[in-house]
DNA sequence: ATCTCTTGCTAACGAACGTTAGTATGTTTA
DNA sequence: TAAACATACTAACGTTCGTTAGCAAGAGAT
């Protein structure tokens, strides 16, 4: 047996959005494409959300909460700072593999954002990326980690995290926690066989 | 004495409509703010360009030729399998810091190209990655890399690689050859002290 | 002097856009 | 049973979109 837990439309409406948002781009996809998704009336969706944009700032922030409560788990290591670093890329990976789509949309689209909202969402952002700094610079102060540019750094392994949303398939054989152990291990010690 | 190259009307519209495109995305960016940027009516623009499509098409297949050819100076390389990854890394900084903008388009709006262009798009950027790929396969083959999945070091690469274009300043201090080594370094021996 | 090329204009086209007003219907709550 | 809510409709709004037609003026080439 069971439960079917039934989604709100508003609900629907936003994850048909957030496929729609990742295919075609935030810009290019229509509220009447949208609503031909869910097989009623462009106008209707308007009986459940207040404006297009309303859709993408709740996917947006919604996932910057979900980057910021994963960020506990990484708070709690008390390890060294490579063990922090592998915590936090594993947390990381993990938001993002739980809704590829979603990470694509925060990813691509903020920019479609108006303020207030784009400078609150770019303020998360920078404080987001400074823990990620932190901890490199803590790692080198203490001589665990070679001493390079820290924003360089931070912006690499960055980069090398959020592309995993664009090939990360939720069925395939890794789980995210593997897909972040391979790439801390690849970032931390490198690809060469010393 | 400076020469000074006058640059075609149409150049000048791609090169604005790159910068455009960049900040706004090809898709929210309209031939009348393209036009307005350049002091002339959106109707003018026809004079010069076919149509909207045409520019992009003309920025996202001049950037996959930059990122051909400079693959010869790889091809060269005589040593190792890890000093022609890190010449391919530079190779491909190279062109990323030549034009950010235009890379910026390249990576983010190529979707928004129709088909043809669009299939043959993808195929070179498959051929291109293969080429990576290669690399790696061949230095797992003898030993100088370790031993990982070749497809998810690609893409590991690349993304650290692609992502540059977003914080790349050709003021700043580094030298593309000098970003292009300092990423292979790190990629290749990691951030480890050992 | 004529022709062609470049560059730009005004006016307008049909289509698509996000959104609102007003209404109807069935379902849940009080 | 009545009130409230959820859901969707038709019709339409004002705006913006990419693009075309037709015309005009100046520059360079023959």
């Amino acid at each position: 047996m069971k439960t079917v837990v039934k989604k709100s439309r508003k609900q629907q409406i936003e994850e048909k959005a957030t496929t729609l948002f990742q295919t075609r781009g935030y810009a290019a996809t229509s509220m009447r494409n949208l609503a031909q998704d869910l097989g009623i009336e462009a106008a209707s969706l308007y009986s459940h959300i207040k404006s297009k944009e309303e859709i993408l700032q709740r996917i947006c922030f919604r996932m910057a909460e979900e980057f910021y409560s994963a960020w506990q788990e990484v708070d709690q290591e008390t390890g060294g700072n490579a063990a922090k670093m592998e915590k936090a890329m594993i947390a990381h990976i993990k938001v993002i593999t739980k809704d590829t789509n979603a990470s694509a949309v925060f990813f691509n689209e903020w920019r479609h954002l108006s303020e207030p909202f784009l400078s609150e969402f770019l303020a998360m952002r920078d404080d987001y990326e400074g823990r990620f700094k932190k901890i490199l610079k803590d790692g080198m102060a203490t001589g665990e980690f070679k001493l390079v540019d820290d924003k360089f750094m931070m912006l690499t392994i960055l980069s090398s995290l959020n592309w995993t949303h664009n090939w990360y398939k939720p069925d395939g054989s890794l789980s995210p926690e593997e897909v972040g152990k391979r790439l801390s291990g690849l970032l931390l010690n490198g690809l060469n066989n010393n």
